[in-house]
DNA sequence: GTTATTTGACCCTT
DNA sequence: AAGGGTCAAATAAC
């Protein structure tokens, strides 16, 4: 069931992002000779780039998909010979998992961990943060005394976000859960459709997402970075969230209703897209005890732990999607309550 | 009906 | 070969 991703949702909306890009240079273009304030001007820029940022991103996603579009229109035309169709079809499913796997490395991957109240519900479940998972698996790892359950992002066939999510709980502390991000969210976009026939209304969203953003990020932010770095200087200081609903160890329902938290500031599930090496990571995160994060590309995730508070944390040349902000803003200096995140558990 | 979860089988990496 | 990650059929929930 979980095949067919149909590319409309990637063209279409790109196209979108791109025109709404586009939009705003010309915009910037024709208030460059006005005697305008620097501040929108620069607004205008911000806002360009954060929608190339997601087209690129999208880009990506879609990109990712083109193997298996490919695979099927070869597969249409000589359906002639009816064994042909069903060897081409298993040598394009293997085909995919190659592809996947080389994908998979590719993709930024972080940790977060979150303790929850003992007294929840005899365990953790229902976790949110802010995105809608849907579990795909569920293992027992060797040495571990609990399962690890995998997350892939709900959205993945409609929307060909890559995010997913390994959520495990700790040997030493049950109530403390181990979660391994890996990809980021390409499914940013509002249910509602950017639609190119009322700018102003774009304008007006965009600028909400941006500020959003900005306000959360920009304490953070280093000047003085070049635009096409922007990557570096990412608005999202928190890489750490709850999950959003658990495995059942014991049999602990799970609680599925994924209820997108709307007005809430603490729905995280980004990583930083980079981290540049003169930055300490420590400045991004603002950790709780029991919450903390890291992240790294490639890097093996044993002491991503304590590589957290160490800065030299190097992510070397990792091919990172940049991506927009959207219902994910956060202030890093807001340690958010965590009683009553959790308190419906 | 649709959508999500469970769970054993399968594939890939080490 | 072992262990981890993913798939997909069966099942559950809505």
């Amino acid at each position: 069931m979980e095949s067919c991703g149909d590319e409309g949702w990637g063209l279409s909306s790109l196209v979108d992002v791109l025109a709404q890009g586009e939009h705003q240079l010309r915009q910037l273009d024709a208030c460059l000779d006005e005697h305008s304030p620097v501040e929108q001007k620069k607004q205008l820029v911000r806002q360009a780039q954060a929608a190339f940022k997601q087209a690129i991103s999208m880009a990506k996603a879609f990109e990712c998909d083109r193997p298996r579009l490919a695979a099927a229109a070869a597969d249409e035309s000589p359906r002639s010979n009816s064994g042909g169709s069903f060897n081409s079809d298993r040598a394009f499913k293997e085909q995919e998992r190659r592809e996947m796997c080389k994908k998979r490395k590719t993709l930024p991957k972080w940790t977060s961990q979150v303790r929850v109240p003992l007294g929840a519900a005899g365990g953790a479940d229902g976790l949110e943060d802010g995105y809608n998972w849907r579990k795909y698996g569920q293992k027992d790892i060797l040495g571990a005394k609990h399962p690890r359950a995998y997350f892939r992002c709900t959205h993945r066939n409609t929307a060909g976000c890559v995010a997913m999510k390994q959520v495990q709980r700790s040997d030493d502390d049950p109530a403390v859960f181990v979660i391994t991000y890996r990809g980021e969210h390409t499914c940013l976009q509002k249910p509602q459709k950017l639609s190119s026939s009322s700018p102003i209304n774009q304008e007006a969203e965009q600028d909400q997402q941006l500020h959003l953003s900005f306000q959360t990020g920009l304490k953070v932010k280093t000047e003085g970075l070049s635009l096409e770095d922007g990557d570096r200087n990412s608005p999202f200081s928190f890489p750490s969230t709850p999950v959003s609903s658990f495995m059942s160890e014991n049999n602990l329902l799970s609680s599925p209703p994924p209820r997108v938290i709307e007005n809430s500031r603490f729905a995280g599930g980004f990583p930083p897209p980079f981290i540049s090496p003169t930055t300490p990571e420590s400045k991004y995160f603002s950790m709780s005890p029991w919450r903390v994060g890291s992240y790294g590309g490639e890097a093996d995730l044993a002491d991503v732990v304590s590589a957290v508070t160490s800065a030299n944390n190097s992510s070397s040349a990792m091919d990172v999607a940049p991506f927009m902000l959207d219902s994910a803003g956060f202030d890093p200096a807001l340690s958010f309550d965590e009683s009553s995140f959790f308190h419906d558990l």
